[in-house]
DNA sequence: TGTATTTTATTTGTCGACAAAAATCGCCTT
DNA sequence: AAGGCGATTTTTGTCGACAAATAAAATACA
């Protein structure tokens, strides 16, 4: 017999799991782009889907909400937030600054069980980028630097450069077809160096270190806009 | 007759405007410790007293928890967040930062309608240090700062520095007494020096003086806790 | 008397239903 | 035929109630 059946079937949730359950997977279909911006978000589908009432599903949207991966008009519909692509310097502002910053302080902070994660988070990203999977390489790119981040130990720079990679995450998966060239090698052994230069806590050379990696990603992505023309995305 | 009867007596509220009321009235009474950290919250307690259900209560207690404000522990009692006095570092580093940043982008970016708002902001705070109302003058020195990073037009900074100044208020409010000396004169003269270099487009100074500004407010809450003995509130 | 176990009580998470707002559709008037 | 007006339908916000999960109390036992 099959492992399906324990008892009748399996409506058996456990209490306080279904916002998660809903929420996480609403969180990685908005930023995979499966859901793309504007989509509109019905709370009545989603609950049918999830075989549960509109309350663990409307607890989860106000969670989405509050991170502005959706937007909410009142009384009015609800739909995936769009990419602000008028102001995306402003974006790369902030990026820029917190690559620097995160990678600084991971320098200065980090414990030896942080480094173990970020070299797993590594060998990860090498592997996504061996295989040429291009979400795969997105996933763990923005993994890998989260990783930084946390080993920075700051909850203030890490809860804002984790909603930039998330923006990333989404600007990059449009555009992810251009991946396939030599770029993702560099970034590898880019990667490498700045473990080093953390590992070796000079906090110098991982500031400058990730700011020329930041940029250099910044001008890929801009220079992927250039050749796409802009908009091809609806507003 | 008065104005409070339009039929029976006044029952009505808006339809999407419960959650709007209680979600502001919560987030100022946690900021002004009218909440202090680790105080209950019930839910029910709440209905009773914004005669209205738990689900908008409920709403709002999760945008709060989205932010941070507020602690929930599954199934069990949710309390409001304690100031973290251990990495109190952490918060530090990250304030000064923001301000470098926010101000800096202000002279930059700013829009000849920023400096009004800005400049209202001052007078706001000066006139509260000539009332030394110390808690007038917390909330609009965050003001201030706030429409500061506003003008810097990169709402990812702008979040995270709010955030900042929201925990800046709460850390501030616990101390408030020492404000009844001579530095807030000193606060009101580098505003007006920031807003020179402002409205001059100077980033670079504007950098410089943001450091300092920030520099000098944290050396002033860390002698703040020296003096009254770090730890006076539960954690 | 102290500890373990059962019982009660409190509080949270979930549900189904109802009511208010908009949007859509249909009808009427000009 | 075009546009305005009213009715219907759809979707959201709110409510009261119920059930699970945990804490607190009460009881049993050594």
């Amino acid at each position: 017999m099959s492992d399906s059946d324990t008892s009748n079937s399996m409506p058996e949730r456990k209490r306080g799991s279904g916002v998660k359950v809903v929420y996480d997977l609403l969180r990685d279909e908005i930023l995979d782009l499966v859901l793309p911006p504007g989509s509109p978000i019905d709370e009545v589908q989603l609950a049918e889907r999830f075989k549960m009432s509109r309350t663990p599903i409307r607890e989860a949207l106000v969670r989405l909400a509050g991170e502005g991966l959706i937007d909410t008009l009142p009384n009015r519909s609800t739909m995936v937030a769009n990419i602000n692509f008028l102001n995306l310097h402003t974006f790369f502002d902030a990026l820029v600054l917190m690559y620097r910053v995160t990678t600084r302080l991971a320098a200065q902070h980090h414990r030896p069980e942080d480094l173990e994660v970020i070299r797993a988070r590594q060998a990860e990203f090498a592997a996504a980028v061996r295989a040429q999977d291009a979400l795969a390489m997105i996933a763990t790119n923005a993994a890998f630097h989260s990783a930084i981040a946390e080993a920075g130990r700051n909850p203030y720079f890490t809860g804002l450069f984790n909603r930039l990679l998330d923006e990333g995450r989404r600007i990059l998966r449009l555009y992810y077809q251009s991946y396939d060239d030599r770029l993702p090698q560099r970034f590898v052994d880019e990667h490498e160096e700045m473990i080093a230069v953390i590992a070796a806590r000079d906090a110098e050379a991982a500031d400058r270190l990730a700011r020329a990696h930041a940029e250099q990603i910044v001008a890929q992505i801009q220079k992927l806009f250039a050749r796409t023309g802009r908009l091809d995305l609806a507003l």
